[in-house]
RNA sequence: GUGGGUGUAGCUCAGUCGGUAGAGCACCUGGUUGUGGUCCAGGGGGCCGCGGGUUCAAGUCCCGUCACUCACCCCA
């Protein structure tokens, strides 16, 4: 007996067949759609980098256990990329010098990480990536913003589907240090205590916090901070304020687009300010839909020249996630528009003619590779959702004629053979 | 890395007290030599995840293992 290897694909990872691929085509076409109706740029670069450059930046987690390593045969040491800022930094610092800036640029990597899949994450995703670099002006934040509601707009989102939470990391510390009273040592750990604030209990807070050093004075104020909201903006020195971007963005007009959220943190740890993060509304999806936020030296591993940056990265499986709990995922396209069947065997050559003329009309249309009996061949064609055929029969090719049927009404009418793009386009527009 | 759930036909699943492997859908053929979706008749398909144990006998009970899945950790 043969041993056979498994037909499945590579754990975490996804195969997608042609309706499956259908949707994201339409899904992602429009999402690029809207991005370059904001005069981004498309790039792309290298699944593989060195590992190096993963390191330094994308925080321990990423880099000591969810990265694919591998050794190349010259010895160096390389990575699956897990996120694709790193490379576009890269990219950045290397050409920094014929970019005019700030320059707008967007990518749809797969980015491969090892963990262990669960709803919403899995081993290689695709990543829409939209990055501004080389500006430090609040007008980055608000296009971002702008753009993001524009894009679940675009796939059909309504406004009360999600919602934009929004926080500048330079206001939290100000918050923490100033009015709390943590120490510049404690603020890390702090941070990383503000991250779970929500998933935890009171009480395993509270520890953490006295384990972190916070007096129980110290850990009620913080409840405070967190939760006031915009109210805690009164309370933060003025020359903090002055420098935040989001301070900014809450007194123009796109103040609307977010809601201001001192619990917003992120794990990345190149976030220098601002920092955001999408949410389904839905409790179905409780984890971030997706999230970015601003840096003010990405490129510092690559060149001496401080480039800084606002993006986010969209990733598909939480996206997918979010399109098919609202019902927002488009249905995928039919194989072809119209089918042409030969009547008999001898007529193929004649049906592959007239096939080639619907093509040269724009009308996806197959022939038969393998002749079968008309009945046979109409229902094919109506499962692979044609929704017309053309029938070439012996008498009616003789006396050049075709028929056309419309699968969807049944109707039929027999043309000459220079009629049948016309007839069939007329069908598939009713 | 930690914990729970589930593995039977291409898909969704049933399988009682351990006693020869099932249904629906899908697929193929015919009824119908140039007209499909309905209907009728027939057919192909199974290492019951894998390995071991108990037993006269295991899809079923026990142990192990792998895979999938959900949650934790973390993150998109």
């Amino acid at each position: 007996m043969p041993e056979y290897l498994p037909t499945a694909p590579y754990r975490g990872t996804r195969d997608f067949l042609p309706p499956e691929m259908s949707v994201r085509t339409q899904v992602f076409g429009k999402l690029y759609e809207v991005i370059e109706r904001y005069g981004f740029l498309r790039y792309d670069g290298p699944i593989l980098e060195s590992a190096e450059i993963y390191e330094a930046k994308s925080g321990e987690e990423i880099a000591n256990q969810q990265l694919y390593t591998l050794t190349d045969r010259g010895g160096r040491r390389l990575a699956l990329r897990p996120e694709m800022t790193p490379s576009v930094a890269r990219m950045i610092a290397g050409n920094a010098g014929s970019l005019q800036f700030p320059v707008r640029w967007y990518s749809h990597p797969n980015c491969h990480r090892y963990e262990r899949p669960q709803r919403g994450r899995v081993r290689e995703h695709w990543q829409i990536n939209v990055d501004i670099f080389g500006s430090t002006s609040a007008s980055c934040e608000i296009e971002i913003f702008e753009l993001i509601h524009d894009m679940l707009g675009g796939l059909g989102a309504s406004e009360d589907m999600f919602v934009v939470r929004a926080n500048d990391r330079n206001l939290l510390s100000s918050a923490l240090t100033d009015v709390v009273g943590v120490t510049q040592e404690q603020l890390p750990e702090v941070f990383a205590l503000v991250d779970r604030w929500e998933k935890y209990e009171r009480e395993k807070l509270a520890a953490s916090a006295e384990e972190i050093g916070l007096s129980g004075n110290q850990f009620d104020k913080l409840g405070d901070v967190l939760a006031a909201g915009t109210a805690l903006l009164d309370e933060l020195p003025a020359h903090v304020k002055d420098g935040s971007n989001l301070v900014k963005v809450l007194g123009s007009s796109a103040a609307g687009l977010i809601r201001f959220d001192p619990m917003i943190v992120r794990g990345l740890a190149y976030y220098t300010s601002t920092v955001f993060e999408v949410f389904d509304t839905s409790p179905e999806n409780n984890r971030a839909l997706f999230g970015g936020g601003a840096y003010s030296d990405l490129a510092s591993l690559f060149t001496p020249q401080q480039i800084p940056g606002i993006g986010f990265g969209m990733g598909d499986v939480t996206l997918m996630d979010f399109l098919q709990t609202h019902g927002l995922l488009p249905q995928p396209r039919s194989e072809v528009d119209a089918v042409v069947i030969p009547v008999v065997e001898e007529l193929g050559d004649a049906a592959r003619q007239v096939a080639a003329t619907l093509r040269r009309a724009g009308i996806r249309t197959s022939v038969p590779l393998e002749y079968r009996k008309l009945g046979k061949e109409l229902g094919r064609a109506d499962k692979a959702g044609a929704r017309a055929v053309v029938i070439v029969g012996q008498e009616d090719w003789d006396a050049g004629n075709v028929t056309v049927r419309s699968l969807v009404t049944r109707e039929q009418r027999q043309v000459t053979v220079d009629a049948a793009p016309t007839t069939v386009t007329e069908l598939l527009t009713d």
